[in-house]
DNA sequence: ACCTGAACACCGTTCAAGT
DNA sequence: ACCTGAACACCGTTCAAGT
């Protein structure tokens, strides 16, 4: 590997395209990335193959290969596109809301209408799929910002007295496994027999009522 | 498959031994069994692979195919197994606590302890790995017994005025939540930082708080 | 009845080679 | 710089054949 290649950048050969749009694609990465998001959607995380991505992208099986470093890469880079739009979800629960309180509903019924609808997203990002963040550091902050927003709505709350005063990351950490397990019953099929949207509504009712300081 | 062979039952050849060593093995469908646990536990429910189960046993790769129409119906059978004891677990810790009250903690302490110790079993048997149950009505009827265990220690409580009188199957499809969102947030490694028992301890308090009688 | 061995259609990943 | 094609070491499953 001569390094010299490093300073030998020729003069562009045709006009000054952004983009010469070489070979099949302008932007590969974002294209298989979406590809990937699509097969989830359609066959599970399981479903995805390198092999069949490409083809798809009328790609070679190992074109991805200058784009991802493997194929964990692209499931992380899925992972953390999932971590960024389902921290927005939340905090626009919280926004729409009159009340405290409400916003805090809002919150849990926005988190589980997320997993649902972003099934595939929902289970490569808590699904142990990427290893729990441990080779993506931009992972690992995109995970513990959707963290931190619910850490704030409770600290809020507490502020006021709605809460008890326990240590907000432990009832953040007890709050979150309480709409994890919905989402992932719901998810997984497990709950079959019961009406989805009024699971998450009881849930939310106990879970308060957990919650709350004694008046 | 001519159905005389269950009324020919030929006399034991040399002696009476149980189980006449043929080929490999006695019992190869158990030793298959645990050979699968045993990998589950070492390197995770995506490292069982027939070849190495096979080999390993000193049995060529396709002779599982005799004790099981294929993967799914073995890693099926491991949860079926996992089912079983699961729910011994769960009956266990309410059998040898003093109060009802007492009872109900020692379950979900139970519960989580037997997702953390077996975590492969646990995995197999609630992550989606043997499709909900649809092939095997057997693992359902386990599956389900499990739940009539806390369905039955909900009922008991909401007799004595101590649990609120909500429906029972509701209370205990959000009871599971919890315990199922607290034990795979532990298993897989998201609520790192903190001491597992200490989150059950807070979760079992918070959930009572959330779903006792108002006084 | 129980197991084997070769074969088939898949995987992810590497690497020399093309443009 | 970006992509290809052949190759390697893996998969699960089928099926004719052995004992």
């Amino acid at each position: 590997m001569p390094s010299s290649v490093r300073s030998r950048r020729p003069a562009a050969p045709s006009a000054r395209r952004p983009r010469k749009r070489a070979y099949h694609h302008g932007d590969l990465r974002r294209a298989l990335l979406e590809e990937a998001v699509r097969t989830i959607q359609a066959e599970g995380v399981e479903g995805v193959t390198l092999r069949q991505v490409g083809e798809r992208l009328g790609v070679s099986r190992t074109a991805l290969y200058r784009h991802f470093a493997d194929k964990g890469a692209l499931l992380a880079a899925v992972a953390r596109e999932g971590f960024r739009t389902f921290r927005d979800a939340l905090a626009q629960g919280v926004a729409g809301a009159a009340t405290a309180e409400a916003g805090f509903a809002a919150m849990g019924h926005a988190y589980v209408r997320f997993a649902v609808t972003h099934s595939s997203h929902y289970r490569v990002m808590f699904g142990g799929f990427v290893d729990a963040c441990d080779r993506d550091p931009e992972l690992e902050a995109e995970a513990s910002a959707g963290f931190m927003v619910l850490v704030d709505a409770i600290v809020r709350q507490q502020a006021t007295g709605h809460l008890r005063a326990d240590d907000p990351q432990q009832m953040a950490r007890y709050v979150w496994s309480v709409m994890h397990g919905v989402a992932m019953l719901i998810i997984d099929g497990q709950l079959r027999g019961a009406d989805p949207e009024a699971e998450v509504a009881y849930a939310i009712d106990r879970l308060n009522r957990g919650i709350v300081a004694v008046r």
